[in-house]
DNA sequence: TTGTTTTATTTAAACGATTAAGCTTACATT
DNA sequence: AATGTAAGCTTAATCGTTTAAATAAAACAA
């Protein structure tokens, strides 16, 4: 960067008075500080001119904030999450903060690393998807007095503040449309996963077959563990295409898992509906692509964005208000591959 | 934040010496500076038990340098782009470096917005994606004497270093691949850009027409506007198809366009390859999921990114050295979706 | 005139680090 | 004894801000 950067100093230089005068000025504070008319004037001018842009860096230094936000996602290229990384860090652009992301890639270890990185970097707050295990990163931060606001991912045991999905009625909607649909035999493939959005999910389907009087069969339900997801939804597939009461429609408990799933429904040459119902939690461009559109549950990620960064910012600005809590509702988008059950010929 | 940070101050009256002491050993330059051995020592152990952790903040402010890159990419709800920040995310952190990252959603004026954020932020360099119409910013950087590489997209015409893809050599490919496998009538679906790398596909394509002596079709090749993708692409598959010479294959310059197009022909109920085999740029879970898997041309996003960061770090370490400027190769992925084609009966 | 306010401005410390330069000792050399 | 020099520290300036406190000058009151 060749042209020195102008500071205060020099404004204060050209104007012929001190740099306090020139805070003040440029800070708005001329009121409070009882700044001359046209002093403050000329100052503003001279700023004006020389294009001076103030040192985040000193004003960082000085006051503690730095006017940042971290950002620690589960998953960065799972387009849910890039999407809802996006939505944050406009939304935070809005109101003056600077996101900085960073990927856990669904690992407490990488996310503990993130964490202190970013403290290390003073972040202001903390938006955080939270990887499985990661809960004691949680109480570290608590304990801390660190500012965050969890996203998506909740743990109902801490007292925290979030912003997340009613996952639990999500399902259920789910499984009530499969079940109206004339559909009884439904599967679910979910993660092997400890966190509550995930038990929310499987609380939600097991709720839709009671409601219908549909008893539960446990190879009908399937958790597969992160890194072996190919294999296992396979081998989930099969066993509830084996049962003795072989499912009709099968439910996934997320987007991977549902493009990982499809795959291998194609391979078995299952069509869709007619062999076997799909539901999809997320939402993703192949999901449109498919020769048979995919009914979906709409997560509102604009909404869960936005309210993340606004629940951030008023903890940050107000550290003692009391924690805000928000549940929001997924939306079931009913498509072709859920479409009423036509009975086998 | 509860428990104020210890700095090299606490330290130093810990061990009952002055700051600079602390800072010099905390640095390894105990030699250079003659600090005594169990100084030297003390320090170290007082740090480690205080949990000293360095003010990014004060060492940015004296020393001028941020250990931050400001990566600016075209579109992060873009799965190539998200998985290229994560890349890049990734690399950076293993040389110290933090990245913050902005989308510039394909507009100038994003970018240049990003620009001068991430400027202020006082970031040591810049990794861009640039955006259509965005080069008088990259006169901008290089007159400012900002460190920055291109990447995936540069300017010709400018001399930079940038990483990128032999976009040239990729569309031959894809054009020689169908012409091989029997297909005639090659249409191509591209962005309406001035951006070279747009520019460069299209030559590519036309170059492989040339080679086996077809001749060209001005309505093969059509080129849509970034917001009117849908109907554009519609109407061009349309126009390609009431061809006189009517196209049985078809080249997608993108992946967004290809996820377009194919819709469109599954509207349709055109049969992949049968009725028109398809060669898509860029790479898509929803390319595995189609009913007929997607030939496609893989961008080394690995390479891509880890090269970028290495070329901007060498570029900050040495800002002397003459601009690297690196191309690399796209693979095509040959799948059912432009197979042999099979003379209709 | 003297004292009290009010107004306008400057001084200087602080944030947390780095680092050139200066200051003591101790010891070796002449 | 005088001088040189090396070792081991400390001092203090600096990066660019903010802001409490001090100061100076002007305005007003008694």
């Amino acid at each position: 960067m060749s042209q020195k950067k102008v500071s205060i100093k020099d404004i204060a230089q050209q104007a012929g008075v001190s740099t306090a005068l020139v805070s003040y000025v440029l800070n708005g504070k001329e009121k409070e500080s009882r700044v001359g008319q046209e002093i403050a004037l000329k100052i503003r001018q001279i700023a004006r001119e020389l294009n001076y842009q103030p040192s985040y860096l000193a004003k960082s230094l000085r006051s503690g904030k730095t006017q940042t936000i971290g950002l620690i996602i589960a998953d960065i290229s799972n387009p849910f999450f890039a999407n809802i990384a996006r939505i944050v860090e406009d939304e935070a652009k809005k109101i003056g903060y600077t996101v900085i992301i960073g990927s856990s890639d669904e690992t407490a270890d990488k996310s503990r690393d993130l964490i202190d990185v970013f403290l290390n970097r003073q972040v202001d707050g903390f938006i955080i998807v939270s990887a499985e295990a990661s809960d004691e990163q949680i109480y570290y931060l608590k304990d801390k007095n660190v500012s965050f606001v969890l996203l998506d991912r909740h743990f109902p045991e801490i007292p925290t503040d979030f912003v997340s999905l009613n996952n639990y009625k999500a399902a259920l909607d789910a499984g009530l449309h499969l079940l109206e649909n004339g559909y009884k035999h439904i599967g679910l493939i979910a993660y092997k996963s400890g966190l509550f959005h995930m038990k929310e999910r499987i609380r939600g389907y097991r709720k839709a077959l009671e409601q219908h009087n549909v008893t539960f069969r446990p190879e009908w339900l399937i958790e597969v563990g992160f890194d072996t997801i190919e294999q296992e939804v396979k081998a989930g597939i099969n066993a509830m295409l084996a049962s003795d009461a072989p499912i009709d429609a099968l439910i996934f408990a997320t987007y991977r898992l549902a493009i990982s799933g499809l795959k291998y429904i194609n391979e078995l040459g299952l069509k869709v509906p007619d062999d076997l119902a799909i539901v999809s939690f997320g939402q993703a461009e192949a999901f449109d692509l498919y020769y048979c559109p995919i009914t979906y549950l709409q997560q509102p990620m604009d909404d869960l964005g936005k309210m993340a960064v606004s629940v951030l910012a008023n903890k940050l600005k107000h550290p003692q208000e009391p924690q805000k809590q928000v549940l929001m509702e997924a939306q079931l988008i009913a498509r072709d591959s859920s479409r009423r059950k036509v009975p086998k010929s």
